[in-house]
RNA sequence: GGCCCCGUAGUUCAAUGGAUAGAACAGCGGUUUCCUAAACCGUUAAUACAGGUUCGAUUCCUGUCGGGGCUACCA
């Protein structure tokens, strides 16, 4: 099999991906042009028409000077005489070279990996890749937004490491700022030593209301302020309460100890709510950023580069870079207070990461909506001259909105991450209980389950759509739990888990050998190995385009294939002995892609359901 | 105003410049004495518009029209 990794034991290429390299390489010979696979273009040949991969040859014909038919048959050649064991002969349509793959070549695939547990993942050393997920707020508790970041971020991360990369899962916590005193502000006001153990309360809502609050009562300054004849922007830059929330910034900002204890003490509250979030919908991390600890770094590298005349001060003391020579704009590093921005303590961090890990390439996983800061931020660490600048990534993602418009915090109009992950899972429980599948489960797997399948609709439902497609939530109807959901590919897995169970196989090591298969193979049985084969291509896909939707729609396609063939074909009550041990190895094969591939998507697969 | 992203069946999503644009949901019609019917089989239905490049365009270029974002001493 010359697709076979033999230094390193894994089979991280599939078929397809060989393919195009036999191609190049055929073209080199045949017409002495050296050419890449990504010149090639290889796919699944349509079902309307014989064969099993097709070359599409007219691209080709410029190295050739030959007619399309004509170079498909010399590159047709080419294929049999230089690997006879894969192909078996070939057809030319027009500009298309169909492929016959060799039954054998199938079997033996099956053979050798359906019990392979590294099967799809390449197991070589690449470069080091940061990825930065979730990087909350410490303001307010986690809404929908959030999870559509947390399980891209983390899927992304997963998708990489399988793929070879050695990942380093990183999180910033956004826990300074204005915003962070706003709500720090209400508390104080209005609070009257409340706290989440007298309010009953998960620390993250409890101090997401102050922060409601205070955009309450700043709103209704702002109205009396414009009632009395300000201007709209007069009034919101002079309402009182706002003013001190950047009294309380700046006494953040001199370490304060009466600030200090107050802010400590409502993070505090905050983090043991997004623990108990984190930990049940398995974002982990290796290292997590503070940006209290780094903004300071940064406030380091902006006078810095004032020094060295990368960036310039303007006369009311703030600091700017002009962007202007690279189609931007200027950007405020610092303002005339002295206090930083956003951008300032992205800057600290980018040294310090550098610094931690010295990662080759460093991947932002945050909505579109800071495309352009993003973009600044990059160019301004090229100037810094930080180290790996150019491999800073933006992974941008479309934001989550509702019907009626953009999510918005400060108004109280989100989909909370905790009360959707709870109707997700009693919806789940109503689906089960309805069809009457709880029998021989324990109250506690129950609960497991539930859990399991309706993190799989949402998880699913938020990661089949590209990265940079916004979604429109509608509550209540969007999250479906039947045909292209994760619980079908749940259902899949369950279904194969059952056959096994039936015939009392529980290992791999519980199946014969099979040698040799007398009776041809069937369209199902051959069209689900060849899809399953495709298995190592489809992670290196997801891991190039950092898209776990690739990885979605695959695993979707496999079970649908699947139960199509399950639907059509006895299994353990094959009617030869023969083909009973080869759909049962199909069966293997196709649960280990399953649960395999769902892992790298956070989701996880029950034995029943 | 400037810059960026997105427009595909009624709805939600696919389609590295390649053969007759593929699924799911909804609709309509079928399948359960046989390994889980959260399933399977069949069927109706779409590339916003106008040009251009190409042997070939949903894909690339230009323009128009729609939706969204950014352009803050917010994050």
């Amino acid at each position: 099999m010359a697709y076979f990794c033999d230094k390193l034991k894994c089979y991280c290429m599939s078929l397809q991906t060989e393919i195009k390299h036999l191609v190049a390489q055929a073209v080199e010979e045949l017409y002495d042009r050296t050419i890449g696979e990504e010149d090639v273009t290889v796919n699944q040949t349509k079902p309307e028409f014989r064969g099993d991969y097709t070359v599409v040859v007219f691209q080709l014909t410029r190295y050739s000077k030959l007619s399309p038919e004509a170079t498909a048959r010399q590159i047709g050649e080419y294929l049999l005489e230089n690997d006879e064991d894969t192909f078996e002969r070939f057809e030319v349509i027009k500009g298309f070279l169909n492929l016959f793959i060799r039954e054998s070549y199938w079997l033996e695939f099956l053979q050798e990996y359906y019990d392979d547990s590294t099967f799809g993942r390449h197991m070589t050393s690449r470069e080091k890749v940061m990825v930065e997920y979730s990087s909350p707020n410490t303001n307010k508790p986690l809404h929908l937004g959030h999870l559509r970041n947390n399980f891209l971020g983390w899927s992304v991360a997963e998708i990489l490491k399988a793929s070879g990369y050695r990942v380093v899962k990183t999180c910033v916590v956004n826990d300074r700022g204005i915003h962070i005193c706003k709500s720090m502000l209400a508390w104080m006001k209005y609070a009257q030593g409340a706290t989440p153990e007298t309010e009953g309360m998960k620390g993250d809502h409890f101090v997401g209301k102050w922060y409601v609050k205070f955009n309450e009562v700043y709103a209704q300054q702002v109205k009396e302020l414009m009632a009395a004849g300000k201007t709209q922007e007069e009034a919101e830059e002079q309402a009182p309460i706002l003013q001190e929330a950047r009294e309380l910034l700046k006494r953040w900002e001199a370490r304060d100890p009466e600030v200090w204890e107050v802010w400590e003490m409502m993070n505090n509250w905050v983090y043991a709510g997004f623990e108990e979030t984190y930990r049940r919908i398995g974002s982990d991390f290796d290292k997590i950023y503070y940006e209290s600890e780094t903004y300071l770094l940064g406030k380091k590298l902006v006078e810095k580069g004032l020094r060295k005349k990368i960036f310039f001060k303007k006369p009311d003391g703030s600091i700017w870079v002009n962007l202007t020579a690279e189609g931007l704009d200027e950007k405020l590093l610092l303002r005339s207070d002295g206090t930083s921005v956003y951008i300032t303590q992205d800057l600290g961090l980018a040294q310090l990461k550098y610094d931690d890990f010295g990662a080759e390439r460093s991947i932002y996983v945050i909505g579109d909506e800071q495309n352009y800061h993003m973009q600044v931020l990059k160019l301004v660490c090229k100037k810094l001259g930080i180290p790996q600048a150019d491999g800073i990534y933006h992974l941008s993602y479309g934001m989550v909105d509702l019907p009626s418009g953009k999510m918005k915090s400060r108004e109280g109009t989100v989909v909370d991450a905790d009360d959707l992950l709870d109707e997700m899972k009693a919806t789940a429980e109503k689906y089960t209980r309805e069809l009457g599948k709880i029998e021989g489960f324990q109250e506690q797997e129950l609960d497991a389950l539930f859990e399991m399948i309706g993190q799989a609709a949402l998880k699913y439902y938020l990661l089949r759509v590209s990265p940079q497609k916004r979604i429109v939530f509608h509550p209540g109807e969007s999250i479906d739990f039947q045909g292209h959901t994760g619980p079908f590919i749940q259902y899949t897995y369950a279904r194969i888990r059952s056959v096994f169970r039936k015939a009392r196989i529980r290992t791999a090591a519980d199946l014969p050998f099979l040698n040799k298969c007398k009776e041809a193979l069937l369209d199902e049985e051959k069209s689900l190995i060849r899809l399953l084969e495709q298995y190592p291509d489809q992670i290196q896909q997801a891991a190039d385009e950092l898209d776990p939707s690739v990885l979605a729609h695959y695993l979707f396609e496999v079970a649908r294939m699947y139960n199509s063939f399950y639907a059509e074909l006895p299994v353990a009550k094959a009617d030869s002995e023969e083909k009973k041990i080869l759909r049962l190895m199909i069966s293997w094969l196709t649960a280990h892609v399953i649960q395999s591939g769902m892992h790298l998507l956070g989701m996880q697969v029950p034995e029943k359901m």
